[in-house]
DNA sequence: AAGATAGTGTGTGAAAATTACACCATTAAA
DNA sequence: TTTAATGGTGTAATTTTCACACACTATCTT
């Protein structure tokens, strides 16, 4: 009863666009290539997708083979397959993307050679990168934009503990435009689910501000029914 | 200088849920299977990926194949790469979705022999499908849910001359809520995108209403700005 | 022709959310 | 003690959202 599939077989491969934030900036991570083709351009890290390993699987193994970064929660954000993508074949590839406190992570390095070095870079002024990759990037990049008003994404890329003062800068970073303090925190503090701590900053030779956290629990209940559908 | 690629191969397809609305009712599109697996079953409309085409191109295909619709404007929504989605093997799945007006279309029905039969069915009540299409479909449903307050989808849905019960009514069954006809009203006509027919409903038996036609190029200046972030 | 039927089309006030806007407070370093 | 750097705060005007009910019109029925 085994019927065979048909065998229009192709090569499927994950890329992914790391973000990070970092001295004000929004950064995603690049790889330097250690294969042809490409071999020396700057990418995002990419490999292809084994038999017997979900796509999700393979983009968490993917990224620590060519990072080092483990169990980051990563997103799917769009397919990439048009027919001339990769010169050696046709290769359709899924693109993820993930958000991470940079500052929490030890250093990035490569485990596999397909990576001769992996490293943050600002996403402004991004270099050419191999492949399709400045499309994949921008698609990405557009999709967290538009997912920061309606995800709690911001809060995956600070360090548990925050200022409002870095929370609206990276607003700021990521939607690329100043928003007004006073109306920032004010609406910020205003959903409820930022958890002010006894805590201040530490080591800065001005005024130290308050520590806040991100609640959770608290944002899954006030958004409970909004969050599944609809901004 | 050519470098063979890896041979992680796999088979690749396309599965399409396609959105239409009759009757006061949103419905999608199946067909009922005519091969195994999955023989008998109801499913969405899908097949495999060719080489030599993209995946865009490859849902148009499909569709047409397996439904006879044609030059669709389909969109991406999600990939599914389980590794057991498929009894036979490998698959992994790009899905895409449609909105089209049933009226302006002329009969569905298959051109291949994978389908026996195409028809509309209501998204509410919808029974098993084969595969894992229910969750694809719950995935699509809810994308298209999302994007209605964003997107001008809903004139995708409507005939080109409509009134604004109708599109009302069209919001009501999308979002499976009921809306206040005075408040919609004047919001959607308060966008100004909206241009109002010297023309009215005809073979109705009571007060025929006004007809309205979406001024896509209105819509597109007036969203400029937002309307190219992403989706 | 009168009445029944069914859906069309319209306005207002209260509440909530958004926007614009500027100055004093605190800390560490010089 | 002064300076440099950032923290932290309030109010008024405007816009948006929401709740809410009834008279009008075309057709059909008798």
């Amino acid at each position: 009863m085994e019927v065979k599939l048909p065998t229009f077989e192709s090569v499927f491969s994950i890329d992914c666009v790391i973000f990070g934030f970092e001295a004000g900036e929004l950064k995603i991570l690049l790889i330097e290539r250690n294969e042809e083709p490409f071999k020396d351009w700057l990418a995002l890290p990419g490999y292809i997708v084994e038999q017997d390993e979900s796509i999700d699987d393979a983009a968490e193994r993917i990224l620590y083979e060519l990072t080092g970064l483990r169990d980051m929660h990563m997103q799917q954000f769009h397919t990439f397959g048009e027919v001339n993508r990769h010169p050696q074949g046709r290769v359709i590839t899924v693109a993820y993307y993930a958000l991470i406190r940079i500052n929490g992570q030890k250093e990035v390095r490569p485990i596999t050679q397909y990576a001769r070095k992996a490293f943050w870079h600002p996403v402004n002024e991004l270099p050419k990168l191999a492949f399709d990759h400045s499309e994949i990037f921008q698609t990405g990049f557009n999709k967290i934009r538009r997912r920061l008003n309606y995800q709690p994404i911001a809060f995956e890329l600070l360090p548990e503990k925050f200022t409002l003062t870095q929370l609206q800068s990276l607003y700021e970073a990521v939607l690329s435009m100043k928003l007004d303090k006073r109306n920032f925190r004010k609406k910020m503090l205003s959903y409820g689910f930022l958890k002010e701590l006894d805590e201040k900053q530490k080591g800065v030779s001005y005024r130290a501000a308050k520590l806040y956290k991100f609640d959770r629990r608290k944002y899954a209940k006030i958004f409970h029914n909004d969050l599944n559908l609809d901004k």
